[in-house]
DNA sequence: TCTGGGGTCCTAGGACCC
DNA sequence: TCTGGGGTCCTAGGACCC
């Protein structure tokens, strides 16, 4: 038995903890430069705004109806993420932390109502954190998305299912009449899983509910669309498939990538970019204990733009595998001049680390290198960066690649927002509902 | 004018080997 | 003249997720 409890329109109810003349309005979070809508809230999804919607096609409704679009602020979140996962453990024995905003928790073992259960743990997290939250479960973990689904859907749209279900929803409780009714109420593309392709494509096949897919011919989904889907055909049908991952392993690959706020086509902003995304994600490498051996650079126009594009990208192999700033600063520099061309505004660039290993595996070669200083002073060097930049907030401090290193806003790009102060006080204490 | 960022898994096809 | 077939590894690209 599975459990999957997630925040209601989580970016917007975190800003509402701190913003209570919020409630009731229309909001929207928006991405990086302020680009598309991440998070809405109900009366913005009841506006008609889509998931991932450019914010200039929806801002003349602030004037029109009063909507409010937000800048986002990622640590804020991940603060409160870090709070609600914790009280949601109490639900059950074993935790996978799957998103910033949603948890699935392995049920086995628990005795008693699990309906009453999930509903005192959604309370806790709603009178101590301030986040409103909605439970699935079901034997499978696909059937537990589809359970935490009609569940929040039965809250925003009264009628749409039983006005029980609302809040928590426990499939393993539903006599069969029941759970059929709702699959065939429930459209397919709501299926974990389930994509804008495949879901066209299922559609077009005269598969249009949730009862459709799950009684579908597994061999034959498997001919069509392979193993994937075949899974979750399985899963809909109570077949476990997909276990819980409570102990996820490293990272294969580290990226950060940034739009720009507005178009860039010189060499040396793009240099000095991909220098800070890459002591970016060399920090996340380190927090993992990790190394890696090979760094990509990329390079890109707007594919919304007219005319010519370009998109480049290129793999830098690394001497050996490595966790220093500088080094991984270096390549990225090194990529980016191999791969930029004259006359093109760019609009996005990024860098990923790739062939991550454990740092205990390379240490013994580190330390032969005399030429690149010893690994020890690189990694206190590496230590206290991310101590400053813990302390005072991301990026405060960045270790030079260039020698030219300057604020972010040369190259044009808004600064995220930051609230140091809040993390800093930031206590065990539980924050009083606002 | 203005269009996010960071991941995972699977598959097909090519290179290579015997 | 006539030139196999199966296995493995790697990579690029597609589809999905939040």
């Amino acid at each position: 038995m599975f459990a999957l409890i997630d925040g209601n329109n989580f970016y917007v109810s975190c800003e509402r903890v701190f913003r209570p003349s919020l409630n009731g309005v229309p909001v929207v979070v928006l991405s990086n430069n302020d680009g598309c809508c991440v998070a809405r809230s109900n009366e913005a999804k009841d506006l008609g705004i889509k998931m991932g919607q450019p914010w200039f096609e929806v801002k003349h409704l602030e004037r029109i109806v009063g909507l409010v679009g937000l800048s986002a602020n990622f640590v804020l979140y991940g603060d409160i993420s870090d709070r609600m996962m914790s009280i949601a453990a109490g639900l059950g024995p074993t935790q996978e932390v799957y998103s910033i905003d949603e948890s699935f928790i392995g049920m086995d073992g628990v005795r008693g109502d699990l309906v009453r259960r999930a509903r005192t743990v959604r309370e806790r997290i709603l009178q101590w954190i301030g986040i409103p939250t909605c439970v699935g479960m079901a034997p499978t973990k696909t059937l537990a998305k589809l359970a935490n689904h009609v569940a929040k859907t039965a809250e925003r749209k009264p009628g749409s299912y039983p006005a029980e279900l609302a809040q928590v929803c426990n499939f393993g409780a539903l006599p069969a009449a029941e759970l059929e009714a709702v699959f065939k109420a429930t459209e397919v593309n709501e299926v974990w899983g389930v994509g804008r392709r495949i879901g066209r494509q299922l559609v077009d096949a005269g598969v249009t509910t949730v009862w459709d897919l799950a009684n579908l011919d597994v061999a034959a989904v498997r001919g069509r669309w392979g193993v994937v889907l075949e899974r979750t055909v399985r899963e809909l049908r109570g077949q476990t498939c997909i276990g819980l991952d409570d102990a996820p392993e490293p990272k294969q690959q580290i990226a950060c990538t940034r739009s720009f706020g507005r178009p860039v086509s010189a060499l040396a902003p793009l240099e000095q970019a991909v220098s800070e995304f890459a002591s970016r994600a060399a920090e996340k490498l380190r927090s993992q204990r990790g190394a890696a051996a090979s760094v990509l650079v990329f390079v890109r126009t707007s594919p919304f733009r007219q005319g010519p594009q370009y998109s480049r990208s290129i793999v830098v192999p690394l001497r050996r595998p490595t966790a220093d700033s500088r080094l991984l600063g270096t390549a990225a520099i090194d990529g980016m001049r191999a791969i930029w061309r004259e006359g093109h505004d760019f609009a996005k660039a990024g860098v990923m680390l790739l062939d991550l290993e454990d740092e205990d595996r390379c240490q013994g070669e580190l330390d032969l290198d005399v030429q690149e200083g010893s690994s020890r002073d690189t990694r206190r060097l590496m230590a206290a960066v991310d101590a400053v930049n813990g302390r005072f907030g991301k990026g405060m401090i960045h270790v030079g690649s260039t020698g030219q290193s300057g604020p972010p806003r040369a190259w044009g790009m808004r600064q995220e927002r930051r609230t140091p102060q809040y993390t800093t006080q930031w206590s065990d204490v539980p924050v009083a509902r606002a």
